[in-house]
DNA sequence: GACGCGCTTCCAGTGAGTGGAATCCCCGAC
DNA sequence: GTCGGGGATTCCACTCACTGGAAGCGCGTC
């Protein structure tokens, strides 16, 4: 086993962009630039040269490379994009591609029955990947970005990932400090795996101002054929609304009718 | 001038893959052969090496670059699909994420009026390339993909993107030898000329059987502020369905809400 | 009109990348 | 249990593609 000093990346910061050595790494540290330190649409060369810190002329070089293959896009201005292959590539990957199209027609379902900010989300890394989010015309008082992630511990997808994630996970994710965003955050490791067992035992979470300021989330897992969790939907709601009873049980039905679209039988579940 | 032999990629097609001399080349390629010569969702790295034409033992470390940064990912299996990241980056390009978010409720609008496929594309090179597709729980009788390509002169959203396209694009894509798909598919380049005229007069297209038998597509342009066509939205329905009108109402009402949404101004169009 | 900033091009030196070959590993066949 | 084979992995000396400082260019500004 073993062999390479294993450099591997868990969630998807860290990585100081000095150990572009290699010519690969360098490539991806262009792309990064676009990332870090705060996500970027567009980039000048330069600006990319600094935030990758690779020179100038080498930089200028590889930022061609990338133009000529269609993951970067020069505009009119002169400065960069990421560029349209990336996206299309993007839309390719298995995950992604087949968890969104079968549960889009459900988020749907979900949209129109309640009227509320729709959420997907899978569990990558240590943090919430959102796949997928319908919000109809309403103004965007959520932060949450299709292609965003956001933090575990509290966002109603977030901690249903997490109580459903295996426990080496749960275990590293409750070491580490947790940001607290608002007084209502739950930063207490012990208090929170109170949290998550419950979650577990009713197949729900609801969370109420822990991430932002009046607003609600309602959440459940979706599964697999084989039972293992594999993404969470939610509702965001403003926090004024009483029609919570009613939305879990919207929120449910979209997540077995995934669940179900998915393969997930409740019989089969967790053993043969 | 020049310098290069300038071997730009004009759609999305074409390129041998022997061209993979240079290093960032042949890092591309690997991707590429997910895609190319036909689509695959999971290939091992002796397939890899072999659509890339790069000898295996460097496509080996080649490959182990992209899964060090989540451009690929290995699965259990011992094979390899594209990775997340290049859909988390994917979801950062401008255009797509731009439109998609403005779109997306007034696609769900439409889908909800209508109740038959929504699709939203883009002209890029001379395909029709596909940003959105809604199509709730009706089974996919169509070929788009969100992240897929569809030629222009056979599809709704393709002719009123050609229609709207600067005229050595129209040219260029006239000149070229058209595919017959269907009995009522359009290939003879002045009848096509005549109808894109006729699109541009109307503000809509509308197609039947011209790609898919049974089915029929009306599409109608977006703009943005600058007046300039971005964007085509359509819905496909069954051929049988005789609601035509109603629906073409619906998608002009859509395609109009969103270039009002980009910042389009009827009366500042053309000229200022 | 000339200064300066950012982009582009050049080119000789050299170390990172190459890839054929040997090895390992996993499975299925006998 | 052993053999055979296809794929994945590792190795390493050679060499050529990549490097990056420096010079050149284009354009907006003072």
């Amino acid at each position: 086993m073993a062999g390479k000093p294993a450099r591997r990346a868990t969630g998807g910061a860290a990585l100081p962009p000095e150990d572009a050595r290699t010519l690969p790494a360098r490539l991806f540290a262009i792309l990064d630039a676009f990332t870090r330190p705060a996500p970027a649409v567009s980039l000048s060369l330069t600006a990319i040269s600094e935030r990758s810190g690779i020179p100038l002329s080498t930089t200028h070089r590889l930022v061609g490379e990338w133009v000529t293959w269609g993951g970067l896009t020069r505009q009119a201005d002169g400065r960069y994009t990421l560029g349209l292959r990336l996206w299309e590539l993007g839309m390719q990957t298995p995950t992604t591609r087949t968890l969104r199209t079968i549960a889009l027609p459900y988020l749907e379902d979900l949209y129109e029955a309640t009227r509320e900010h729709v959420h997907l989300a899978i569990l990558d890394g240590h943090d919430a990947l959102y796949l997928e989010k319908l919000s109809g015309h309403r103004p965007v008082h959520v932060i949450s970005r299709v292609g965003g992630r956001l933090p575990l511990h509290s966002t109603g997808v977030g901690l249903v990932l997490l109580a459903h994630a295996p426990n080496d996970v749960i275990h590293e994710y409750l070491s580490q400090a947790l940001q607290r965003f608002l007084p209502g955050t739950i930063t207490e490791p012990e208090e929170l795996r109170r949290r998550l067992a419950g979650i577990r035992t009713l197949g729900i979470a609801v969370m109420s101002e822990e991430m932002t300021a009046g607003s609600s989330s309602i959440a459940a897992p979706i599964r697999d054929r084989t039972g293992m969790v594999v993404a969470a939907v939610s509702v965001v709601t403003r926090t004024t609304a009483g029609v919570e009873h009613d939305h879990e049980q919207a929120v449910q039905a979209a997540a077995q009718g995934i669940s179900r679209a998915l393969g997930y039988r409740r019989a089969v579940a967790a053993r043969g």
